[in-house]
DNA sequence: ACAATCATGTAAGCAGTTACATGATTTT
DNA sequence: AAAATCATGTAACTGCTTACATGATTGT
């Protein structure tokens, strides 16, 4: 097998599939846009990185000159649709844990007195509800139910965290 | 305010905390139990960070020499407790969504035809039934049921998800 | 005694970050 | 015409990774 994709590539690949062809500059504002903060959507991260599936043959780029500066505009190779595929159909990695900012704290908690755990507990309640008034009027199409369920789950989840901090 | 912590600095500092002291071996064999995968733990990481955790003055430094060779045990100054709780006390990073490579993958998965959703979504539900299973005997004394109780929420959300992928 | 594992690191590489430079277009 | 924004990058830095080196201890 070839060099496995990183999950940015994985979702970088997705962006242009979905656009059928498409820029850094539009991959790296769809990253930017996205209500998940992890990745900044940064043109020193995207550019290098959209070059880079470029040179190993998953991309093909089309320079368009119309009059101005020129511009890459990029299309997934027949090798990107199957690079694509293998990562975005991953069960494994899918299943993963990731990175949860919450939980990684909440297992220290009781590090603190209980008053600073209720506290904090509140906080976050607090900031999550904001987000997610927020995020209601975000537009992002179809990935939207995804992610309005996933911040359902996730008020579940809140919910239930009484009884972790006493 | 000083330069914030990283995750991983923050969580390496909670290590210490939890037990007093402890070397550098000590916290990555923490991570690297851990029942997250994000973080590795390995030595090129964990080793170099808590040596500029103690440079910033966050914690003291001990050489314990039993005989043997050289070792140095690490526990927390006072301004290294001002730091932890800074870190472990953010509500606005805790209430962030973090990674999560199901979501990632779940927003692109129209780009695939739905019997290949359906196979892909069975075969996650699988890899984590595996995982809980598997978790099930971790030992992680308290931890352990945060961890539980964010599976039993990622159980809930997995079962909202045969709407989303036809 | 030898092998395996525990323990303490270092070195090179890589994928992200922020910050900068600069050209083109739009707004005022 | 000047200022703001859009667009295409590059450069330096940071924090993690894998892989390696090596010393000490334990098991057989």
């Amino acid at each position: 097998m070839a060099n496995r994709l990183t999950d940015l590539e994985g979702a970088a690949l997705a962006e242009i599939a979905k656009r059928g062809a498409a820029t850094s500059y539009a991959v790296a504002q769809a990253f930017a846009g996205s209500p998940s903060e992890f990745w900044s959507g940064s043109a020193g991260a995207v550019y290098p990185m959209i070059k880079r599936m470029a040179a190993r043959g998953l991309l093909n780029s089309e320079t368009a000159l119309t009059g101005k500066r020129p511009s890459q505009t990029y299309c997934l190779t027949e090798q990107g649709v199957t690079a694509l595929h293998g990562w975005l159909l991953d069960c494994e990695r899918a299943a993963g844990l990731g990175f949860d900012p919450l939980r990684t704290r909440l297992v220290h908690l009781h590090l603190v007195p209980v008053a600073q755990r209720e506290q904090f507990l509140a906080g976050v309640r607090s900031q999550f509800a904001q987000r997610t008034a927020k995020d209601a009027f975000e537009s992002q199409p179809l990935s939207r139910k995804v992610h309005q369920t996933w911040l359902r789950a996730r008020a579940q989840w809140l919910g239930m965290l009484d009884q972790l901090i006493e």
